[in-house]
RNA sequence: GGUGGGAUGGCGGAGCGGCUGAACGCGCCGGUCUUGAAAACCGGUUUCGGGCUCGUCCCGAACGUGGGUUCGAAUCCCACUCCCACCGCCA
């Protein structure tokens, strides 16, 4: 949700980061006429209010007085009482009349206005760069591991052809598609022996590395929601589609599943005033996430890349309204992943998101990508080029979601209370993350070695296979 | 699924037609006292919207949300949303 002071200050930020972000332009000048058009209406009826208000105090009393000599008064005077009591009726009674016009209207133009307010997007950084598709984000830097030569192909480097995370977690009885698919239908998945193991190892190592390196809050939060907290959130309506909806045939809780921790996180304190010493709030937690794919029809349909559902440890910081606060927590976050992929020993990449690729909640996004052998071009000799696939995405988002959250601090200079800005990232969304893991620890005989870090969380296994 | 109770400021909690933007307590801020602190005492401390002579300024509105009754509603009536308790069912 943006600051319509804001808005009407500098309409032409809004409609260059809508254009910036592929979004249709028109909502902010639809925003800025609904504005105008309902603040007008409310001015007007606020005068007439404070109008009536004064009437009332000034002979509000003398009529009530003179009802009550009216009971007791003789003929005579009652005629008297009533003409005097109908005129200073009158005035306050024309009031009400157009006041309750105003009223009607401003009740009709309300949530016209509310909901062109949530269409339109938080404007892109001036420093992000401008692009019309995810094609134009842009290479920040790569790392890769000593054992691991990017400017060679996996051949050259481990002496032989890669395996897909498919083939090889099939022939090691470490994941059933077939069975995932007759449970669930398209895009489900079951994980077994091993493969669950390394599934929850990869959790369990990331959400410790949040708590114990890096002093975030853990935390389970409800991934069933009401839509409020979606709406908060700024997942709907833009994402309404991906996100699935809890109902009975004969009732609706109104409960959804969220498709991301972050959803559970940052509505925690929705419609709270939190205390400016608890900032910034630093809370990881490691949930389930439901996506529905809608709009994603054959697109990366085999394995574990696309899936229904997955689980993620997030991470997530709501800090004071200072953007330079906002930005050194962003690359902080950044940097947390960063050791970890690193602690894991996987090529990866940041990559700026230009403006299309944003989102409508965001001014800021990184993508972290790790290394996928199976992905990318396949060659001449049916061997796959590899390329890098998104593994993470760091948000940062101002006050556009605490505003919609409606989670504020008091600001102990300005006595003001002020929005909170807030920031999300992934640590580790498993299965995506078995695929790098798999592919680039696979050997020549089929098996998988176990990354180190992982190792104590798998009873200390060293291979798989 | 059934039956009750409730929703008031940062928090707790009064008020139950005009004197209430709202008692009282807690918290917080400032002051007095003190070498300093605590205690005590005194004062202050809501949010939202609008305006311009942008000032620690003026005006207005708001007691879950929306409507109604009334000259006047936190207070009465209706609907909705949410919370709580008990019973049933399930674990």
């Amino acid at each position: 949700m943006i600051d319509l002071k804001d808005l009407r200050e500098n309409p032409d930020k809004y409609r260059d980061g809508m254009a910036a972000k592929n979004y249709n332009a028109d909502l902010v000048d639809e925003l800025l006429d609904a504005d105008k058009a309902l603040r007008a209406v409310i001015h007007e009826r606020e005068q007439l209010t404070a109008e009536k208000n004064k009437l009332s105090k000034e002979v509000g009393q003398q009529i009530g007085q003179l009802s009550k000599q009216l009971k007791a008064a003789g003929d005579d005077e009652k005629a008297r009482l009533q003409t005097q009591i109908a005129e200073l009726k009158a005035r306050p009674e024309a009031i009400k009349a157009r006041e309750q016009e105003l009223a009607d209207k401003v009740a009709e133009l309300t949530p016209k206005r509310d909901e062109v307010w949530v269409l339109v997007a938080q404007p892109p950084d001036p420093d992000v760069p401008r692009g019309r598709s995810a094609a134009d984000n842009v290479e920040l830097r790569t790392w890769n591991p000593s054992w691991f030569d990017a400017g060679k192909s996996f051949a050259e480097n481990k002496g032989f052809d890669p395996k897909s995370h498919v083939d090889l977690m099939q022939a090691l009885d470490l994941v059933d598609f077939d069975r995932g698919t007759k449970l669930s239908g398209a895009r489900s998945y079951v994980l077994k022996r091993d493969g669950m193991r390394l599934h929850n190892a990869i959790l369990r190592f990331a959400f410790d590395t949040m708590i114990n390196d890096h002093g975030f809050v853990p935390v389970s939060a409800p991934p069933l929601v009401r839509e409020r907290v979606l709406v908060g959130t700024a997942f709907f309506p833009h994402g309404k589609d991906d996100v699935y909806h809890i109902a009975n045939p004969t009732s609706d809780d109104g409960l959804y599943l969220t498709g991301t921790g972050e959803a559970g996180l940052m509505a925690l304190h929705m419609d709270e005033i939190v205390d400016v010493e608890s900032l910034p709030l630093r809370y990881t937690t490691v949930s389930t996430c439901f996506r529905r794919e809608a709009g994603s029809a054959g697109k990366d349909t085999a394995g574990l890349y696309r899936i229904h559902q997955f689980d993620k440890v997030e991470q997530v910081v709501i800090c004071k309204a200072d953007e330079a606060e906002s930005r050194a927590w962003h690359k902080r976050m950044l940097g947390f992943v960063e050791l970890l992929l690193q602690a894991l020993e996987l090529p990866y990449r940041l990559l700026q998101c230009c403006t299309a690729d944003l989102g409508p909640k965001n001014a800021d996004m990184v993508d972290i990508e790790c290394w996928m052998p199976s992905r990318g071009e396949i060659g001449d000799d049916g061997v796959p080029s590899g390329a890098y696939g998104e593994t993470h995405s760091a948000s940062r988002l101002y006050d556009y979601q605490c505003r919609r959250l409606n989670l504020r601090y008091k600001d102990p200079e300005t006595k003001s209370t002020v929005y909170c800005h807030s920031l999300n990232n992934t640590v580790a969304a498993s299965p995506r993350i078995l695929i790098p893991i798999v592919e680039m620890y696979q050997n020549a005989d089929g098996s998988i070695t176990v990354p180190n870090a992982l190792r104590p969380y798998m009873n200390g296994v060293e291979k798989i296979g």
